[in-house]
DNA sequence: CGGCTGCGTGTCAACGTTGTCAGGTCGTGA
DNA sequence: TCACGACCTGACAACGTTGACACGCAGCCG
């Protein structure tokens, strides 16, 4: 026999109005602590309060008063990727200050999750909305732009209309790694002893956005090196570590041994360092990777590295904007890349320093961020 | 000039009712696809909610129905912290499904945002509270208990009288792994040549109840091989990579020679190979950490490792069988680890493999959990 | 033909809260 | 004494929605 604890009806305002023998409308003066309340009953109300345990209803408060909660949407494909959690963890230290909670929905790359999982949240009323898209559809046109709730769009602009978008600068930090990569085997590297460059790409399956800038960055920095563009047998696809190291290792077989390997993210670049390191090719053979990647600087790693979470900050940046009232134009801002390469392998690159393996979230990175914004 | 686009005052029902002419019932009747509506009567229902692109007041509903917001609180120290992301991305999955939506919250280590947050997201009518606590108070007890929200801890179990638990085993992790450098030092290992055991430890500030457990864990394991307790110049304090880095480069220095490091988290993991490498010691000096690192196995780092999304998702079908209704005793849940040795590295462990280093979320990684649950 | 059932619709109230307004009781200055 | 202000309190309505209930109209059966 339990103490019939079961379903207790939440204390309301009524209760301990009704304990401390007044209307409700003195009880919610007392604890809102507005004027005109007799010190006395105050006390009384007050007591009541605490006696029940009493928590206001803050639902039923904004619905009164006509606010909508202080909920903003955040819609990403997947929690689990440090990209996004980082992401998220720099919007929400912005919110945070200003009383609003991050609402975290993933999609896990499925586009009517996302669909589902944004109606959701338009229905609750969030304040605004951020989207890492897995499919820019107009949906969020419709369903977002309708209740002038502000949408903001990161990692991938997709095309809504009056929708911020803070994206990466694929296409530049692309460019700057290939250029290193060939730069490297030119000239007389650890590696490279003047063979023609030879580039083996692992790309990303999804995120088709990013991932077609990054292949442009590649391609602009082989024709500004003078050389062909990729073949089909250069370029493998692939979705995870394990997938990305068997493409690698038969990357690595073909006949024009790649001088270099390009991996496009972070997962895919552990996948190439692990085919390189099997086939006792780390030294021999240069590898790049896209994202932080742990330790990579001691396993010769380099990588286009960029602060997430600052990127994060600058979402919630214009996510307070938006909420506070800004009626502006959509703004469009652009975070830059920086080339990190490990110590021993500086052979284009001068001023990079080591700290691409730093595992903390990266409060102290130094990153610009190209904000167009007009005032302030 | 603008399309004087400024506030909108959000549809309700009532707008589309009056446009449809109907009354708000017999609107709100036609969009719930309720029985008894005439065909006609929906469909211009339906025609005049699109065109004024109507949402429903997913919070006016619940408070008429006397629902609770279909939201659960999830408190951590650090989004951007990829355990915490994780744990969190295994939450919500298991969630979705169920139409529970995350909120997540940081408390940046400050049991003041702590407490903060709990009491925004209870005044929120949240239907449960996840909470990875920086400060194990009563506070949480008093705040969360009192409305019959159910309430998890993880990660620090805490001393909340009512509130299930989700922890990892600390302590047996930690005695494995230093095991593993014992052995592997006493034994014939890469860097073993017979020399006694000497081990550098490098300890976590703070999340005191898991350090604590792990340090206990550590003295077992000594205990167990007939070696002495840990002398005070053999541990450090460190809080991230770069001070770990610092510690691990004094440790090394000391008199008898450490003949096997030991970091108590990834971030003092990564700084201690750094630390390593730097002195040329990484392939003399046996070295192992806690937490998942990238490319761990590439340096020779051996982890205690786990799954911290499935972790995760056993709170998420804690706190669904919660908010269904199960009024059972608490339950503690203890997640076992698992000591991942990097190949070449195998002195004591037979059947490890080498996916310590997988970047990926870990999806498909094999952990059994321990579940006292006593049906189903 | 009276009663009954199935259908389609509307009126009313309520979820928990607070703004508005209307009292009421003092004390004070004219 | 009266009026006026400051203080304290309560009744009422409303936020947007939907359950409960009632009404009206067919058609059907006895």
């Amino acid at each position: 026999m339990h103490t019939a604890d079961g379903e207790r009806p939440p204390t309301t305002l009524q209760h301990v109005a009704a304990l401390a023998r007044v209307s409700p409308k003195t009880a919610s003066r007392a604890l809102n602590g507005e004027r005109y309340v007799a010190p006395e009953t105050a006390a009384r109300v007050l007591e009541a309060a605490r006696s029940v345990g009493y928590r206001v209803n803050a639902v039923a408060r904004d619905l009164r008063l006509g606010a909508a909660p202080p909920l903003v949407g955040f819609v990403s494909a997947d929690l689990a990727n440090p990209f996004y959690s980082r992401l998220a963890a720099g919007v929400e230290r912005e919110l945070r200050p200003a009383g609003l909670l991050l609402v975290t929905v993933s999609s896990d790359e499925d586009p009517d999750a996302e669909r589902t999982a944004v109606a959701s949240l338009l229905d609750r009323g969030v304040r605004a909305l951020v989207v890492a898209s897995t499919s820019a559809d107009q949906e969020h046109l419709e369903a977002a732009r309708r209740p002038g709730t502000p949408l903001v769009m990161v990692d991938r602009a997709g095309a809504v209309p009056g929708a911020d978008t803070v994206v990466l600068d694929n296409a530049a930090g692309a460019r700057e790694v290939t250029a290193h990569l060939l730069a490297r085997d030119a000239g007389g590297g650890a590696g490279g002893d003047g063979r023609r460059p030879h580039l083996a790409v692992v790309s990303d399956l999804r995120r088709l956005e990013t991932g077609r800038a990054r292949m442009e960055g590649v391609a602009r920095a082989l024709e500004e090196a003078g050389l062909p563009p990729l073949a089909a047998a250069q370029v493998r696809e692939a979705h995870d570590a394990a997938s990305a190291e068997r493409a690698v290792a038969e990357l690595l077989a073909a006949d024009p041994h790649p001088t270099g390997v390009l991996a496009m993210n972070n997962l895919l670049a552990t996948g190439a360092v692990r085919a390189l390191a099997r086939a006792g090719a780390l030294g021999a053979c240069a590898v790049a990777g896209f994202d932080d990647v742990d330790l990579a600087g001691l396993v010769g790693l380099a990588t286009v590295s960029y602060d997430a979470e600052e990127m994060g900050r600058e979402v919630g940046r214009l996510v307070l904007a938006r909420v506070r009232g800004d009626e502006g134009p959509a703004r469009h801002v652009v975070v830059p890349t920086r080339l990190v390469v490990p110590p021993e392998d500086d052979g284009a690159d001068g001023g990079a320093d080591d700290r691409a393996d730093d595992g903390a979230p990266g409060h102290d990175r130094v990153t610009s961020l190209t904000s167009p914004t007009p005032r302030a």
